[in-house]
DNA sequence: GAACTTTCAGAAACCGCTTTCGTCGTTGGA
DNA sequence: TCCAACGACGAAAGCGGTTTCTGAAAGTTC
């Protein structure tokens, strides 16, 4: 619609063919200086910009890479997309972002769509690759998905040479978070969050349970509760929490969402934070910055996340090797939401 | 790249022609129902999707629409966002994202690229619609691509018969946020937040002064402060505030942001919300629901807005008669952050 | 100066789909 | 029985670019 006018008019124009134009355009092979200034005149008259999708047409390819996110509400995955975008027109690749408001269901018209679409290549940060019951049905689909276009999956336990995975280091995140509680002097630490049947928790746990025991602390499987991944979770949870016998100094939550319904509730049950209990997050979103107290944090390095993650899915489409896993490292960051015991 | 088996593959193996084929997949003309049948067999066989580019070249429309706007990252545009695809997509429209990271210039960036795109249609959320100084250049350049493009912009202060604005009504927000504090019995108000160049800032301000004044109160200027849309802003703001020799009972916040910063600096100073101090937001960002106390705030239709704005980017693509300006009422939303005096 | 490369640029095929135009076999009215 | 109208479908021309193929002119080499 926009520019009317096509590389014909231009040819006809600058008395040249449009194969010559075209050559100009792309750079595809050479063209003497005399005839190269004569149709660039042209051009910049015009101000002519190529018809992207006649171009992609005849170059095979849509330069489109397909996001599929659970909710773009969410500011761990639109800061994440922020930054994948930016690298990804640095590479001349569009993004196209299809939002699965948490839906399963929806995340298979995502694939349908996106397929219809053309797009060279898939980021897929939806929700089945974490379902453990659900897995068998819909992560089948999303690797025939694969089988067909390029995929990368970001944080999802699935394991197929037809995609890449790039993680970011929870383990690790996990470690320096008990590592940081123990140093405070914190021997009865608890983790809180998430849901049971999604592999992240599983993993965080396990992690945690870990680095406890690598620390000589023993785990008490009364402070582990999970409820979900939300604020509203997390006041639930602390409920649950006081309703032990007997109660941790510190807690790691698994992520920052459910950590500020730990603040929330424990304001409004009086429980003094940091100084009663300390209260870590988990993904560095910007709402922790903003809470009473601020909350110290695992932190994912988001610029180096979105980065991986394009320069992963470019080297696939572009049937260079990519790496099968890559794990991104991730940091603790210290704000008021800890004290010593 | 996804589907090498194109239109011709079944046209020959259902032993008809490809314009028969077409027909079929678009409906565009009437063919015979044993033919019909014959080539559905065919096409399901392969699952056969046609290719998007291909076909839009044809149709010479690229059925997406951008959307420009500052911050993917700040709820209020990504719930917006979210919304809008969802009615997009229902009509056959992919919405094409530009994530402008609150620069100006990269607005510009934005508007080229999507031009390149060939987007069928523009939904612009940018700030410089909303920059008094920088009116001039800014705004012409927006004006030039809504002359070749249909255009929508939202929440936007720019004349132009070229484009359709789709507003929210501020001016009755602010009203129902005046009246109910009176209502609570609060005669001292305020209002907090946003910049001098920004229109909206000005408009809500005058909003709130023909409010008070219908109401039969009077302004206070020094309680009127602006110092940016942040959390942060709304901390320093207090501040200011604080530094008045009277103080208000009552202040109504320019968004939900700042209103949480007031929040924040509040608790830090003892000044309590809402006992000393009645609080009311601007936007209701789900945020809103989750500081202490609950914040009392002026909500926006979501859904509503979302529609209201495809509707009529599609009524301008199609070239039906789209209305020059829609507003959508907002909504008083109470929860915990206002008492009587 | 003949034979052989190179360089430059045009003609035409192609990407995969839609749609106009025209043909052919039927049907229905006179 | 004849002709007009109609329905179904194929051939081919776009849509707006890119790229292969090819030939002419210019430059090299001995």
């Amino acid at each position: 619609m926009s520019s009317k006018i096509t590389i014909y008019d231009i040819a006809r124009e600058a008395e040249v063919s449009v194969a010559t134009v075209s050559r100009i355009l792309t750079g595809s092979a050479p063209v003497s200086p005399e005839t190269k200034q004569k149709v660039e005149a042209v051009l910049q008259k015009h101000k002519f910009r190529p018809n992207k999708l006649a171009r992609n047409l005849s170059y095979q390819r849509s330069m489109m890479i397909g996001v599929i996110l659970p909710d773009i509400t969410n500011p761990f995955f639109s800061t994440i997309f922020a930054e994948m975008q930016r690298d990804a027109l640095a590479s001349d690749y569009s993004l196209l972002l299809f939002n699965a408001m948490n839906s399963l269901e929806l995340e298979s018209e995502g694939l349908a769509y996106l397929s219809r679409q053309q797009v060279d290549g898939l980021i897929f940060m939806g929700g089945r690759v974490n379902e453990i019951t659900l897995a068998e049905r819909y992560q089948q689909e999303l690797v025939d998905f694969a089988a067909r276009v390029p995929t990368v999956i970001v944080n999802g336990g699935i394991q197929s040479d037809l995609v890449s995975v790039v993680q970011t280091d929870e383990r690790g995140g996990i470690a320096q978070a008990v590592a940081y509680l123990t140093q405070l002097g914190h021997t009865r630490i608890g983790m809180l969050g998430g849901s049971d049947h999604i592999t992240v928790t599983r993993d965080r746990q396990s992690a945690f349970r870990e680095s406890l025991s690598q620390s000589g602390l023993g785990v008490h499987d009364e402070w582990v509760i999970t409820d979900g991944f939300s604020i509203d979770s997390g006041v639930k949870i602390l409920d649950k929490l006081l309703q032990q016998p007997e109660q941790p100094t510190a807690v790691i939550c698994i992520n920052d969402l459910v950590a500020l319904g730990i603040l929330k509730a424990a304001r409004h049950q009086h429980i003094d934070v940091p100084d009663r209990l300390s209260v870590v997050g988990f993904d560095d979103v910007y709402l922790s910055a903003v809470s009473t107290p601020e909350l110290t944090t695992v932190s994912h390095n988001y610029a180096a996340l979105g980065s991986t993650i394009i320069e992963t899915i470019v080297q696939r489409i572009n049937e260079e090797t990519a790496p099968a896993s890559v794990l991104i490292d991730m940091e603790l960051v210290v704000r008021d939401s800890c004290r010593p015991v």
